[in-house]
DNA sequence: TAAAAAATATGACAAATGTCATATTTTGGG
DNA sequence: CCCAAAATATGACATTTGTCATATTTTTTA
């Protein structure tokens, strides 16, 4: 039996889903919540091998989820279900190790497959979403490289910030992109040098790496 | 009817897909070759709609056969077959537009679902892959960013000088490369000096970029 | 408008980086 | 064993990079 935890804000589809899983057969569904906070505490009252997790959600969404979950219980998978059009959460999710993609729209076959495919150590991606992937990934900033960026920080660098990044991203040096930008080359090192102070890097190709996995290396 | 070219370098294996493929229903066999340059010509008799290609092929392999016909015919879904242990190429392929990922060993349906849906637009990964790509992809060297290296000279890069250009692309300084590859920190800076001319880059930066795009930025 | 906040600049400095010429050591044929 | 090639090392050097304290300028706002 493998035992799943369904962490989805909407009840209906929530309890529903269980129901439908819990009849399937081989799958325990061990608790069934509305948020990640209380799936931290369902996973420490049952130990589930397989986690549905909804992107969307109020408070810590499904990206914030998976890290945290991840970080804390390395060995349990996580299936991420998402709408359509949640382009934006998709590679978040990815990198932290979420071991599926799966759209909500997906068949019940095609749920209990992911289930114990990723119990299994595989990963399902949808079709749909796996051609996303293909094409826009660009990144995963994986923790076993080392460059770990907080989130949070990275969100609110400014204009001038991010430009100075992608322009390092893009392999320019600080001359250059003082020339680009308009900007005298110590202020373009200062710039820099408060951006690594913030984001807790040592060096520009410490923020090229990471720069560059975030997809950040491309104009426009 | 579903337009397919088979490019395998075993005729064996490459003639027995083509009649099974064939019988089953809506695909139309249009070619099978042995290599991307067959694969050319039968192109440009045939049109095909979907291209089945093996990643390992004497001569030009899967990969830069993926570039090449995706340059070329981009609106050519290009499905890989691959082995369990080519982790080398997978990103390759994928950042250059294949449509899919499937092991050699998946099952006759499998097969012909990754060819209606890559004909529909969507990407199959086996699930196996599918993993592999989450916890290891990289990025996609999109030729826009204007670091462009000349393949032919990546290709012979020796094994330290690939293990040093790892250990940048993980933001790793001089010092800390010398600690982990037991080489004295003025060798290190030697054997960059001459990757940097090798692979006419300018800096470190700028190697650490590409060498995330190609994904080299993993360890193992 | 005056004060406060921000953006931008400067210069001095230490550390890291990249280049080069030149050893020294290791290794694989012959 | 010897030699030549390779891998590795060293030291000197110029340049770039990152940090910091401290201006100067521009913008915002009270």
């Amino acid at each position: 039996m493998i035992k799943v935890l369904i962490v989805d804000d909407q009840e209906l589809f929530r309890e529903s889903l269980g129901i439908i899983l819990q009849s399937s057969g081989d799958i325990d569904v061990t608790g069934s919540v509305c948020c990640v906070d209380d799936a931290l505490q369902s996973i420490a009252e049952n130990k589930p091998d397989v986690i549905l997790m909804d992107i969307r959600m109020p408070g810590k969404d499904g990206v914030e989820g998976t890290r945290v979950i991840k970080n804390k219980y390395p060995e349990i998978k996580v299936i991420v279900l998402t709408t359509f059009d949640d382009d934006e959460y998709v590679y978040g999710a990815l990198k932290y190790g979420a071991s599926g993609y799966l759209l909500k729209g997906c068949s019940l076959s095609e749920l209990t497959d992911a289930v114990q495919i990723a119990y299994g150590g595989g990963a399902m991606i949808n079709p749909e979403i796996a051609s996303k992937v293909i094409s826009q990934f660009s990144a995963m900033a994986n923790s076993s490289n080392g460059i770990y960026v907080d989130e949070r920080v990275a969100k609110d660098l400014n204009e001038n910030e991010r430009k100075i990044i992608m322009a390092i991203a893009r392999g320019l040096s600080n001359k250059e992109i003082s020339g680009t930008l308009f900007l005298s080359e110590g202020t373009v090192r200062n710039y820099i040098s408060s951006i690594l102070m913030k984001l807790n890097l040592r060096d520009r190709t410490q923020l090229a790496i990471w720069a560059v996995q975030k997809g950040m290396n491309h104009k426009r």
